[in-house]
DNA sequence: ATGCCCGGAACGTCCGGA
């Protein structure tokens, strides 16, 4: 079972290099993030003629997340619980093929210091609650998406630079490996621990694809049970070559039957 | 010398992204 996580940076304006990812890297589950749009505004007739079932939780502009899944699906929630005055659009839970899945588009919070950076460590306090509530019931759990952290400084092209930026804080550190304490596996660098240079993003300024200064903030993040049935991850660059790409490319991590 | 983009909303630039 193929379960891929990208941030496309608006489902409308990528809506092309989606398709072609889609058929070319054929993920069983995609977990997407960065809809920018309402739920009326997904291409849900272009996405289901190549075999998915879409889940969509939308926004106007801003945010937004689906899973598209090749097998039946039930939504679990569309909102991260623990605070009913959020609005914004960064969770949707899914059951599907025996697998509880989440796409995940944590908030960036820069600058910092600041509201917003204040709103991301409340966010990752509440993913940290969630996702040890989930733990409970001894199920398959990928939680996949935009996490917005550097986990390590193997993780940033610029460590020095990057130091006081809200994805490579101390403290988003640390709400990150609050998920791994919980017994959450990051699929990428178990399998990979020593591969440098394996970014997930790239700014569209300063050319900073085209002189690979990136960062790795895209993470798939499994239960044990899940971890159990992990044979590969990688992350797929070819997309991010294309044409009228996205910032980040996908991720995508493979769970034997 | 020294890299200033991209999408959405909206139609003039500004916000958000990371």
């Amino acid at each position: 079972m193929k379960i891929a996580s990208w941030n496309v940076n608006s489902i409308k304006a990528r809506l092309p290099n989606v398709v072609a990812w889609l058929k070319e890297a054929a993920p069983d589950v995609a977990l997407l993030q960065e809809l920018k749009t309402v739920e009326d505004g997904f291409p849900f007739m272009e996405i289901e003629e190549l075999g998915y079932n879409c889940a969509v939780a939308g926004q106007k502009s801003y945010n937004g997340v689906a899973v598209l899944s090749k097998f039946p699906m039930e939504i679990e929630t569309k909102v991260l619980p623990g605070d009913d005055e959020d609005e914004q659009a960064r969770y949707l839970e899914a059951f599907t093929n025996g697998v509880r899945v989440a796409s995940i588009y944590l908030p960036n919070g820069n600058p910092t210091p600041g509201p917003k950076y204040d709103y991301k460590l409340a966010w990752m306090r509440r993913l940290v609650d969630h996702a040890r509530e989930l733990l409970e019931h001894d199920e398959v759990v990928v939680l996949g998406g935009d996490y917005n952290v550097c986990p390590t400084d193997a993780d940033v092209h610029d460590p020095i630079g990057w130091a006081d930026d809200a994805l490579c804080l101390p403290q988003s550190r640390a709400h990150f490996r609050e998920l791994l304490w919980l017994g959450y596996t990051e699929a990428f660098r178990t399998l990979h621990p020593h591969e440098q240079r394996a970014w997930s993003f790239w700014d569209y300024q300063g050319g900073a694809w085209q002189r690979d200064l990136g960062v790795r903030i895209d993470h798939l993040l499994l239960s044990p049970l899940a971890a159990d049935r992990l044979t590969a991850c990688e992350i797929d660059r070819g997309p991010r070559a294309q044409e009228k790409a996205s910032d980040h490319t996908p991720i995508w991590c493979e769970l034997e039957d």
